[in-house]
DNA sequence: CGTACTATTGAGTAGTATCAAAGCGTGTGG
DNA sequence: CCACACGCTTTGATACTACTCAATAGTACG
C-alpha cells in the first residue's frame, strides 16, 4: 500500500471558470452532455420545463481536461460542484505519510465535490484520468435555483443521500475477492446505465489506484485479476476487460452490493 | 467478526408518527433539545426568527426508546429525518451471512436518516443503545420548508455533506490502534460539542458494536483497549472510559481524522 | 534500441481473525 | 441472601489473509 500522487505537473489554476477550454453551449457539446441526464433528473423529480432552461443558463462546460490534469485540490476555495459530461474522474486524498486513498472514480453522469459542501475548501482532490469534459454548477447559484425549483432541490438531496449510502457500503469489512467482484460489477452496472457496454470495457483507472480505492495492495490486485481470470470470470488484458462470467461475479460481489 | 443484529423483541410499528410517547412541546422537553440546534445551525446558515417558528411548528418529539427498541428497520418506508436529542442511537445492517455491520452512532444533536433519502424505504435498521429521545421531522415538509427558508436548505446540504466525507473516512486503509484511537478521540470531540467530558464517559455500545464498527473481531477490540491501558493512554473499567493522555490518542488518530 | 514506468510473480512475514475456554457482572429464582 | 445461569468480555493458541520486499517481465515512449 504505497500509492503517491498522481501529480500532472503544473496545472493552471483549480477549477478555472472561464478559460481557453470553456466552450460555447452549442448543440455539439449539449449532445453527450451529462447536464442533460442532470436535467432529466431533475424533471423526473417534478421539476417544469422552464426550469430546465434556467438550469441551462447556469451550467458552464468546462474542459478538455487531458490526463493526469488536475480539476482542483484539496484546500482550494469551493465554489462548484460538476457533473462528468466524458472520461473518468478519480478523487483521492494523500495522508501525512504520503500514502493515497482513492474516494472515487466518478464517470459520465456522476457528479463530484458534493463532499466539499460542508466547508470552504475542497476536502480532497479531482485528478483526470483520460479526457474529460465536465459541466460546471456553481454552488451558490444552484443552490438559489434549488429553492425555487423543489425536482432540482430533491434530485440535490438525493444525489448527496446515495453517495452517503454508497460511501458507507465501501467502509464495510469484505475479502479482497469481494472487494474487486463489486467493484467491477458497480463498474459495469454504472457503464451499462450510460449506455455502454456491461461486459467489455476499459480499465481507466492503473492498478495502484484500484488498490487504493479497495485498500489493498497493488500486488493483491493483479493477483486476484489473474486469479479471476484463471477461474474464468473474466479476461484481462493492460487495461482492456471483458466479464465472461457476469452471474458468479455477481455472486461473489452481491453482499457488498446488498443486490 | 460474527456479529448479529441485536434484536429487541416485539417493536411498536417503526418511526411512530404520533403514539403515546410522544409528549408536548414544552419548556421542559426544549431544554435539551437537539431541535434547537438544529435551529441554532439553521439561523448560523442566515435563516431569520420567523423560519425558527415555522422549523418549530413542523418537528416532533418522540421518544423514549428504551435500549434495545428500534427506531426504524430497514425496508421501512421512508418518511422522515430525525435527531437525536438524548441518548445514543446505532445505525447498522445485516448481509446475507447474518454479519452486522454498524454504519454508525448518532450522539445527541446529530441526525439520522440522512442515507433514506434517495429511496422510498431505509436502507439500514436504527436501535437505541440506551434511552433515545428524537425530535422527528417528516422530510416531505421539511424539504417543503427549506425551499422557503435557505438556511435550512443550507443547513441540510451541509449535514449531507459532512456525512459523505465521515463515511469515507471511515472507509480508509488503517490499523487497529488507528482505528481504535480515532474512534475514542471522535467521540470525545462529539461530545465534547454537546458540553460533556470529554475525558470521561461511557461507552454506550457493546464490545461487539464497536468490532463491528470498526471492521475488527470483538477479541481484537479488547486486546486494544487494555493494551491502550497498559501503555497508559486510558482507563477503562466495563463501559466507563477515561482518556488519560488525549495527545497521544490524537497522534494515533490523526492521520485517520486528518487533524 | 534503450529507458522508465507499470504490472506481475514469488517468498517470507505481520497483523488480525478464528477457535476454544475461562472470567466477570448482572439478574433471576429458590 | 445465596446459588445459578446467562451474556458479554477477556485471554490464549493457532491459522490465514493480505502485506511487504525483492526481482522479473512487459509496454510505452523517446
Amino acid at each position: 500500500m504505497s500509492g503517491r500522487a498522481a501529480d500532472g505537473s503544473g496545472d493552471p489554476a483549480a477549477f478555472p471558470r472561464n478559460d481557453s477550454r470553456t466552450f460555447a453551449n452549442d448543440g455539439d457539446a449539449l449532445r453527450f452532455c451529462s447536464t442533460c441526464a442532470f436535467s432529466q433528473a431533475c424533471l423526473a423529480e417534478g421539476m417544469d420545463k422552464s426550469g430546465l432552461a434556467d438550469l441551462h443558463m447556469l451550467v458552464e462546460h468546462i474542459g478538455p481536461f487531458r490526463e493526469g490534469e488536475h480539476i482542483f485540490r484539496e484546500g482550494d476555495p469551493f465554489e462548484a460542484i460538476a457533473a462528468v459530461r466524458a472520461g473518468t474522474v478519480k478523487t483521492y486524498i494523500v495522508d501525512r505519510d504520503g500514502r493515497e486513498h482513492v474516494l472515487g472514480f466518478h464517470l459520465p453522469g456522476e457528479v463530484i465535490g458534493l463532499n466539499a459542501i460542508d466547508g470552504d475548501h475542497y476536502p480532497c482532490n479531482a485528478v483526470a484520468l483520460d479526457t474529460v469534459m465536465l459541466c460546471r454548477f456553481s454552488f451558490p447559484r444552484i443552490s438559489v435555483l434549488a429553492t425555487q425549483l423543489p425536482g432540482l432541490q430533491r434530485h440535490l438531496f438525493r444525489l448527496m443521500s446515495r453517495d452517503i449510502s454508497r460511501a458507507a457500503l465501501h467502509a464495510g469489512d469484505w475479502s479482497a475477492d469481494q472487494r474487486m467482484a463489486a467493484f467491477l460489477i458497480g463498474l459495469s452496472r454504472r457503464l451499462a446505465a450510460r449506455g455502454f457496454s456491461p461486459t467489455r470495457f476499459q480499465l481507466t483507472m492503473a492498478r495502484t489506484d484500484i488498490a487504493n480505492y479497495l485498500r489493498l495492495a497493488p500486488e493483491t490486485v493483479s493477483r486476484v485479476l489473474r486469479r479471476f481470470q484463471r477461474d474464468g470470470l473474466l479476461q484481462v488484458d493492460r487495461r482492456e476487460l471483458e466479464l465472461t462470467d457476469p452471474p458468479r461475479l455477481q455472486a461473489l460481489a452481491a453482499p457488498v452490493l446488498r443486490s
